[in-house]
DNA sequence: GTTCTAGAAC
DNA sequence: GTTCTAGAAC
């Protein structure tokens, strides 16, 4: 019998990548503004013209870990992003959100500029992870908690469903053949 | 998460 | 023949 790649206690091994933002976190180059309670970093790969993560300074993994303890804590991620948007890109529309399965450790809200413009936004996943219901809203991830004491996720087939989701425009009802077109069609939505 | 690339799609 | 996507990465 083939051993699988897993420990002796069936945990799946953490890649060495998905730690990525620890780092990036304690990196000058990509610091925005921080507290004593998170930081607001810039994305290693934006996929839009801005894109920012916040992130709690402790070590808090990802949304399946929250509890109405840290609605505070959530509450304050999100005007401190709001504050930074603001204060720095006044004319700019953003997105806020979590995404429902996060790749890398470290739980991140996505603040996203809605341009979609950029060389990073190569794949359809990257696509449907900010533009269908896989893109979670900050507000409703502090409702769960109050209501429920935990997020409510979808499950992972769900989530398969909307990375696999045919491409649509998020201005129009465009539905592009593949990523290139999408791309260009990006472009005649830009101010 | 990204990079790379085989083979599918065109 | 070229473009494009999906899956492996030891």
């Amino acid at each position: 019998m083939k051993r699988k790649a897993e420990d002796s206690h069936g945990a799946k091994p953490v890649p060495f990548w998905a730690m990525g933002l620890l780092k990036t976190m304690k990196d000058p180059k990509y610091i925005l503004n921080s507290d004593n309670q998170i930081t607001i970093i810039k994305d290693m790969y934006p996929k839009a013209r801005h894109h920012f993560l916040v992130l709690p300074n402790t070590d808090i993994g990802s949304l399946k870990t929250l509890t109405k303890d840290h609605v505070p804590l959530l509450q304050h991620m999100i005007k401190f992003g709001q504050n930074y948007v603001e204060e720095h890109h006044q004319s700019v529309a953003f997105k806020f959100g979590y995404h429902a399965e996060a790749s890398m450790f470290r739980l991140h809200l996505h603040i996203i500029s809605e341009d979609m413009d950029s060389l990073a936004l190569k794949t359809k996943k990257h696509w449907n992870s900010f533009t269908t219901e896989f893109f979670l809203n900050p507000q409703q991830i502090i409702t769960d908690l109050r209501e429920n004491g935990q997020v409510q996720l979808p499950t992972k087939e769900k989530c398969k469903e909307y990375m696999d989701m045919p491409l649509k425009c998020h201005k129009c009802e465009l539905k592009p053949k593949n990523m290139p077109e999408l791309k260009r069609h990006l472009l005649t939505h830009l101010v």
